[in-house]
DNA sequence: ATGCTTATTCAACAGTTGTTGAAACATACT
DNA sequence: AGTATGTTTCAACAACTGTTGAATAAGCAT
């Protein structure tokens, strides 16, 4: 067995290149061949480690995934703690969900900017979404929607999943970087910016769900 | 020349049928030979009528899209007047941005249906949401701004923009309507029920864009 | 009918697709 | 040294891709 950790292996260069290349082009506009190339490697080796196309695919999704739920439930549960014994307010709940995702030096590497392309494609996809969103998100996301639930109990639950829909669509259209708010904007607002709007997608997202909160 | 309106000419099946297969599969996902079939019609009579595959899909999209500028902007008109002299509220606005798209018997038609996966794949989609979107949709979206500032005099641009951004990602991933918030709400809410999100929506997002008017 | 224009099909092209079985290479253990 | 095990490449497969030019059908004015 090669070493798996101290060099970057092929099998990684493989998920690196399919990441970046599923993100811009999406599943169907991704050949192995063109993976394999910005890899380095032959064709038949995405097929050795990964299996079928269907499964490389899904194995890029996940293995970042995993890394976002850890930072999010953390972020979570350190708000909880400061909040406790009281319940965190709305807004830390939803800087927590934000916050671990929309800043921080990952944000530099191509590596997360390519995943966050994904993400994009996969949550709006009638193929992927469905499924894949939910097996790799939604159990760390439904301690979020329990966290929502507790700092509004006036809300309807209708009201607080259809919210959720609001913040997802945001974050995911964000992920896409279109460029489209550079254009609507002439240049005010920068898509690729995630930063920015950060400290404004949690005023807006924060308000919405304050406002379900009270009848 | 055959007639175009009386009968579904050939060149309007394509149109449907690739309405309906990149709705579900995404550009690189559909061959032209699978809309043919569709359709009913030889593979050389797509691109007798549209030219390459490239035109067929924007041609597909611009469709409907002037349709929906239509009903918007005519939304937008008549809260406009019925404000008058005074500028219409931001909760007006939104209405008149989301009702005509998200209520109304056109839901029914599964030719819609499959446009709003085509938009929800477009705007999220690296290669083409920030042309397409752009092209199709963003005069009659600057209108929207525009009554938007007016109404929230104190907002500043940043605001307004990001504002909008979360608007966008949010209607569009709802026109996806991949099921997954059945799964995350184990079934007390429904993707495919536009009209039941259309209400939540004009809450959630009104109160958002009133947060970012005042300081 | 005769012509003329538009619509539609047929047949085929050169290139690309995911996948696979066998062969070559590398590494570690004995 | 040999040998066993895990990697990687090579070569090829059958099927499918977008696009095109020529052939056929349909529609319509004369």
């Amino acid at each position: 067995m090669a070493n798996a950790d101290t060099k970057v292996s092929r099998k990684d260069a493989i998920l690196d290149a399919a990441e970046a290349l599923f993100a811009e082009h999406g599943y169907d506009g991704v050949t192995l061949r063109a993976i394999a190339a910005r890899a380095g490697v032959d064709v038949a080796l995405a097929n050795y480690h990964f299996g079928r196309k269907h499964e490389l695919f899904e194995q890029t999704f996940q293995r970042r995934a995993e890394i976002l739920n850890t930072w999010r439930l953390e972020a979570l549960e350190a708000c909880r703690r400061e909040a406790a014994p009281a319940a965190p307010s709305v807004r830390d709940i939803i800087d927590a969900y934000l916050r671990p995702l929309m800043t921080g030096p990952h944000l530099k590497e191509p590596g997360w900017r390519n995943y966050y392309g994904m993400v994009a494609y996969v949550n709006s996809s009638v193929t992927w979404g469905g499924q894949l969103m939910t097996r790799s998100y939604d159990p760390a996301i439904g301690s979020f929607i329990d966290a929502l639930k507790e700092a509004l109990p006036e809300a309807g639950d209708e009201a607080i999943y259809w919210g959720y829909h609001c913040l997802s669509g945001a974050l995911t259209l964000a992920f896409a970087q279109t460029g489209r708010l550079d254009h609507l904007s002439h240049g005010k607002v920068c898509s690729t910016d995630l930063e920015g709007g950060y400290l404004q997608m949690v005023d807006f997202i924060t308000a919405g769900f304050e406002r379900i909160g009270r009848p």
